[in-house]
DNA sequence: TGCACATTGTCTAAACATTAGACACACTTG
DNA sequence: CAAGTGTGTCTAATGTTTAGACAATGTGCA
């Protein structure tokens, strides 16, 4: 048994049940909504392990515009709850653009229970881990440095330290 | 015109022609291969701003597994150049693999040359990026304080400082 | 070639940050 | 209530960062 509330929100009753039954022995509480519209007091409430969002929620408009607002507006109020966005009209321009706007995977219906739980499952996971302070400085600073071809005085200057620190921070 | 050289992989000289033609007018310099087999030596000669790498190598073997494998290997030893993915197999789960496994983007064809350059320009931008590293450690630090629900003397375990520099972090 | 300019490696001394350790206090939880 | 854990605060030693300076080394270009 996994812990933490997973979040469904998705128009169609029949789904929200669905997935309530195949999350349900798996994770500690399954909460849903039938419309974004609460969603963010909601998140606010429950505070979830992960959001199954789906995409289409005006009748008729099956674009993903919808969803995708949703996405970019529960990732910027909520950067570290992972968002699994779910969606009948598969489309690779329409997956791209939802990882490029922060989602954490991209589910079609109709879907496997197993792997919407693995999915879910590696999304928690996934947020859940937190480098040391040291390593991510350490990463960012070669990227820095690759970025300016190795110019450490343009390299200091994007990090916002002095060159001597980034020269002490490469020597060690 | 922009700076940097574009690396395109592709094993269809035909194809690489016509991308050659498409970015040659924008981009300094466009180096092709028809194999991976080079990708990791050419790199590192030629220090390319974005990497253009088809998904299909093997004839009849079109699962992409073979581009998969490629971009992991690339994406392991330079992951500072962005690598943009490029296949006739469009396949919804495919892409959401390949953007977990670190692609840049990832573009169907027959592709659109104007969308091409936009794409490769955008993973270029994007990956020249370079923030603070002020600002990197107090987003890192609230993630890791957001995951321990607070706990301070567990984030700071975390995040590999002492529990009074957490402290003081949070306070300025 | 040689000049102008930028960058590096190195140093100093002052300012600042981090550390382990200590302590009273508040908070959960059995 | 008592044990356990976390917080806010302090100290003194240690380590890091800073601006500034300097000669030496590269780099672009006339």
């Amino acid at each position: 048994m996994k812990h933490g509330t997973i979040l469904v929100i998705d128009d169609n009753p029949a789904i929200l049940t669905a997935v309530k039954i195949c999350l349900g022995g798996i994770f500690e509480k399954v909460v849903t909504l039938t419309s974004p519209d609460k969603a963010l007091t909601t998140i606010a409430q429950e505070n979830p392990a992960a959001i199954l969002l789906d995409m289409n929620f005006t009748l008729g408009v099956n674009s993903g515009q919808e969803g995708m607002m949703w996405l970019s507006a529960i990732h910027r109020k909520f950067p570290d709850i992972p968002i699994v966005l779910i969606t009948a009209y598969a489309d690779v321009k329409l997956a791209v653009r939802a990882l490029k706007n922060g989602a954490a995977d991209f589910v079609s219906k109709p879907w496997d229970n197993d792997e919407l739980i693995r999915v879910l499952k590696d999304a928690i996971d996934k947020a859940g881990e937190v480098i040391p302070l040291e390593q991510l400085e350490s990463e960012h600073v070669r990227k820095a440095l690759s970025k300016c071809d190795g110019n450490m005085k343009r390299a200091a200057d994007l990090l916002g330290i002095s060159r001597q620190t980034l020269y002490n921070k490469i020597k060690n």
